[in-house]
RNA sequence: GGGGAUGUAGCUCAGAUGGGAGAGCGCCUCCCUUGCACGGAGGAGGUCAGGGGUUCGAGUCCCCUCAUCUCCA
């Protein structure tokens, strides 16, 4: 009888926890503090500083089946994902992991006891690969190949010796590595789909589809430092990796991964919801698996707190999505679907994976407004293709131009093979071959930037060293400096290190930058949003007054785990290591601090009351001068939503309610309905504040940060501003407390003089200032209408100035305007009159000169231009000019020669019209 | 990290070469009309995303920033 994935994934646990190993969660998707990595991609990751030596945990044994994503590199294209029947996006990687614990031989050992007793694989099928140097300079692993021959039964002629490629393992171009030894099943002759190719033998690592590798079994015992020179490391450490879905595939003996009971629901699904026959779904088997594939993708990114955005991993979640609903469109998917696939995944893998479950609601509606999204720019790219062949079809063509459509890929994600079918149906091709042209010239352009770098290990290293060497001495315990920062602000302790640029030393003095190290500490470290604390670490002796010495603390952090370093000026005295030593933390700040947090938690309950379950925490920030909340909403909220969300969050506030703290596992706070929030790091113990009355709290989150104890004390909570961040993101900026108290005193101070100003009662304000401002606008069109009067009248008194140039109508005359306007609309008057002639005025606006010249149409065609005559008079005022024939004006600098400049206009005239072309 | 595109009235968008900010829909007033996306007349509404620069003059050209879309890593 076949094992259920559950089973198998649960049996691979169990048996690890039987040997003394500790199952730890799957880490998040995204990864931690490892700016070099987009997505967790092997369960190792979790560990990387376990194994560098820089971390350390309270277990020497693990097991876990880890999340991990692979979109590009060696291991995986996006591109090839669905069309044979193992590789994913999206996958789970089951592995045990010993920290400087047991090595080869129990990691050999219980390997082949899981997979030949537990799993009962017939152990003839059986190969295991291990590690000789086809390069020559390290030892071949005889160890590994010892321990197969001496504590398995494995067949001696199916352990097999291969090189660098298959049996090296390396986590980059430096760091830990060493030789791996591997487990490939061997499928059966019948699974060879090489068979074609003449020569072709199976082999382990043959390439064909027969052998199949099962477990990869990585010894980590050399380090690789920046010269590219191997060291042996003092402790060595297991690495072991097993792909889920290709073992589930093996031990339910089915031939693809997409056949066994992790992928049938999904794919039973899109089944139904195509409405198609066991033959459809078999024709249009490829789109089946990209979309089974990508819903677990999207399902799980999204449930890891990953947005569809336009950059990094946000984009590639979007890219994701869009190639699962493209596939769907073209299994004939007429609107969003992919909703539906989600919750198939949700039922498969709900049951591990509980963060699906918890956030079902928010993943389902995610998906469905970016497909929406998706359909939107769909439509603009039809709208440009409809052009582009519009366009073509008046030119005659039929062939869209290779830089056309990747024109519509780049710009609007609009897919060539859809370029392709629509195209066609128009009666176009597509010159695909430009289409690969452009494609490569944009990659090579775009590809030019350089990733970022890594953090700077050797500061890392300080740290680790100075942290071990606390521990070794005593001077800390094994978990590290001591917090307490929960319900204190103060504490007696004992200065453990000091740290000056980055040295130890045994003391400082006054004036000096320094990192102080204590063995317990009151500081709270920045850390879910929360910034830290400051305050003074000082040392009192007796009853003294003063203190010897004295820190200003700026900055409480923690450079990793278990060690807490307090940044800042020595301003008194000369602290030495071993002083004791009094921390005390600035407690107003605290409060100020403590009355944000809370109110963040208040505000978060409220959005998602108000707006709805899709509200979602996407970003926080708590200072002790306000509080920032970023949010998953798609519209901007009304003045009516915010009016109501700041009212009920001080309801609360008035309320009154208590504050509960617990401390619990992390399984039962999420079951008991706390809210986990996106891309925090949580370990096995946490921490949840409950808000409202014990049994029914209105507000349940998991959270480390410092609250109040009852509502009460936030005093008044006023959001100042509500803006987007960014697609379907939107922040709100709150103050509370002292904050809001001094926020609200100048509002009505302004408010109270502008009252006074305008000479009425504060609550008339604004219609007194309507009113004004109609008052005003009514009489800025009475002002206007006069300008226009008084300029018709200057104007009937210029037209006595009309002087004839060889039979012309010629004025030229400076006027007093308020802008160019007037001088246009007085020109158009003069043609209007004048019926035929030549108009420039001059006049003087902020300063500075400017003409308007207009000529009536009949002496346009004499050979007279308005742009050249205004350019000409404005050159003797050092300026230039141009416009239409008809219709011109110009500028200048020189305001004494205005006058000089229009006197010019009758010679002007006279020269173009006697010009060159007579 | 890099490439491309877009940003103009409440909405959808026009604005070749630098030289009068526009249309359609919507809104307000009036006329006509019992039914429909009626019809007619008039009107309000714009820091042309923001900031610098070139120029006598920038929605238009150049640089920077921001936002949105999109592609490549």
């Amino acid at each position: 009888m076949n094992m259920t994935s559950a089973e198998i994934r649960q049996s691979f646990l169990d048996f690890f926890a039987s040997k003394g190993h500790t199952i730890v969660p799957s880490a998040s998707l995204v990864p931690e503090d490892d700016p070099t990595l987009l997505f967790t991609n092997a369960g190792m990751n979790q560990f990387k500083n376990v194994f560098l030596g820089l971390e350390k945990r309270s277990y020497t044994r693990a097991a876990d089946t880890q999340k991990c994503m692979r979109v590009s590199g060696k291991h995986n294209d996006l591109d090839d994902v669905g069309r044979d029947t193992y590789h994913h996006t999206f996958f789970e990687m089951l592995g045990n992991w010993s920290f400087g614990d047991y090595y080869k031989k129990e990691a050999i050992a219980w390997a082949w006891e899981l997979l030949t007793e537990v799993w009962k694989l017939p152990k003839e099928r059986l190969w295991a690969t291990v590690f000789k140097d086809d390069q020559g300079e390290l030892e071949p692993d005889e160890e590994a190949a010892h321990w197969w021959r001496e504590v398995t039964d494995i067949n001696p002629q199916h352990i097999l010796f291969f090189g660098r490629k298959d049996n090296f393992w390396e986590m980059g171009d430096t760091g830990p590595c060493g030789p791996c030894s591997e487990i490939h099943y061997d499928r059966g002759p019948e699974y060879c789909d090489k068979k074609h190719v003449p020569g072709h033998v199976c082999g382990v690592n043959g390439d064909c589809g027969r052998f199949i590798e099962l477990w990869n079994l990585v010894f980590i015992q050399y380090n690789r430092d920046e010269t590219g020179r191997l060291e042996p490391l003092p402790a060595k450490h297991i690495d072991t990796g097993a792909g889920f879905e290709r073992l589930v595939a093996i031990l339910q003996g089915v031939d693809s991964n997409y056949a066994t009971d992790l992928f049938t629901p999904i794919m039973d699904r899109i089944q139904e919801l195509a409405g198609h026959s066991d033959a459809e779904r078999e024709e249009n088997i490829v789109a089946y698996r990209v979309i089974a594939d990508h819903g677990r993708a999207i399902t799980f990114l999204i449930g890891d707190g990953v947005l569809p955005g336009n950059e990094g991993r946000n984009y590639v979640l979007r890219m994701i999505l869009r190639r699962a609903a493209r596939f769907g469109r073209k299994i004939g998917f007429q609107k969003p679907f992919l909703a539906e696939i989600a919750k198939v995944v949700i039922e498969v893998m709900g049951p591990h994976f509980t963060e699906l479950n918890a956030r079902r609601e928010f993943i389902l509606e995610t998906i469905t407004q970016e497909e929406k999204r998706f359909y939107r720019t769909l439509d603009s790219g039809l709208a440009l293709l409809d052009e582009i062949m519009e366009e073509l079809q008046a030119a005659g063509e039929t062939v869209i131009p290779g830089e056309k459509a990747f024109l519509l890929w780049s710009e609007r994600g609009f897919p060539l093979d859809l370029t392709k079918d629509i195209a066609e149906e128009h009666g176009f091709t597509v010159d695909e071959a430009g289409y690969w042209r452009a494609m490569e010239e944009h990659k090579q352009i775009s590809s030019a930037g350089h990733r970022f770098e890594a953090l700077p290990e050797s500061e890392m290293a300080i740290y680790s060293r100075l942290l071990d060497e606390l521990k070794r001495k005593g001077k800390l315990p094994p978990e590290g400096v001591l917090h307490v920062y929960e319900d204190r602000v103060d504490v007696e302790s004992e200065v453990v290190a000091i740290l000056k640029g980055g040295q130890l030393v045994t003391k400082a003095k006054e004036g000096d930058e320094v990192e102080v190290v204590l063995a317990s500490t009151p500081f709270y470290v920045e850390s879910g949003g929360q910034v830290c604390d400051t305050g003074f670490i000082a040392h009192y002796e007796g009853d003294e007054e003063e203190p010897r010495w004295k820190v200003e603390v700026e900055e409480a952090y923690r450079p990793l785990s278990g060690l807490i370093v307090h940044r800042g000026k020595v301003t008194s005295g000369t602290p030495r290591v071993g002083d004791d030593a009094w921390a005390l933390v600035d407690y107003e700040r605290r409060m100020d601090i403590a009355r944000n947090h809370t109110a963040t938690h208040l505000l978060h309950s409220e959005l998602r009351y108000i707006l709805g379950e899709h509200v979602q925490q996407a970003g926080s920030l708590v200072a002790p001068d306000r509080l920032r909340f970023d949010f998953t909403h798609s519209a901007m909220l009304t003045q009516d939503e915010l009016d109501a969300v700041e009212r009920s969050v001080n309801e609360a506030i008035l309320a009154n309610y208590p504050l509960e703290v617990e401390h619990t596992d992390y399984r039962s706070a999420i079951e008991k309905g706390a809210i986990a929030l996106f891309g925090e790091k949580y370990g096995e113990r946490v921490r949840t504040i409950k808000i409202g009355s014990p049994d029914q709290p209105f507000s349940h989150e998991l959270c480390g940060g410092t609250h109040v104890r009852r509502t009460g004390e936030i005093g008044l909570f006023r959001i100042i501003s509500e803006s987007s961040v960014g697609a379907g993101v939107r922040r709100i900026e709150a103050v509370t407390g002292r904050a809001a108290q001094q926020l609200v005193q100048r509002r009505l101070n302004v408010l109270d003089a502008a009252a006074a100003y305008l000479n009425c009662s504060p609550e008339e304000v604004d219609r007194k200032v309507l009113s004004l401002m109609g008052e005003l606008q009514k009489r800025e069109k009475e002002i206007e209408r006069l300008q226009r009067k008084i300029a018709q009248r200057d104007f009937e008194a210029l037209l006595a100035q009309v002087r004839e140039v060889d039979g012309v109508s010629v004025l030229a005359a400076q006027v007093e305007a308020m802008n160019i306007e007037t001088l246009r609309e007085m020109s158009d008057w003069f043609r209007n009159r004048m019926g035929s002639g030549v108009i420039v005025l001059g006049a003087v606006m902020s300063g500075k000169p400017h003409f308007v010249a207009a000529i009536t149409p009949d002496l346009v065609q004499r050979g007279l231009h308005a742009g050249q005559l205004v350019k000409a008079v404005a050159q003797v005022v050092g300026g230039g000019g141009g416009g239409k024939p008809t219709l011109a004006q110009a500028g200048g600098r020189d305001v004494s020669r205005l006058g000089e400049a229009l006197s010019l206009v009758p010679q002007l005239v006279s020269q173009a019209m006697h010009g060159p072309a007579n």
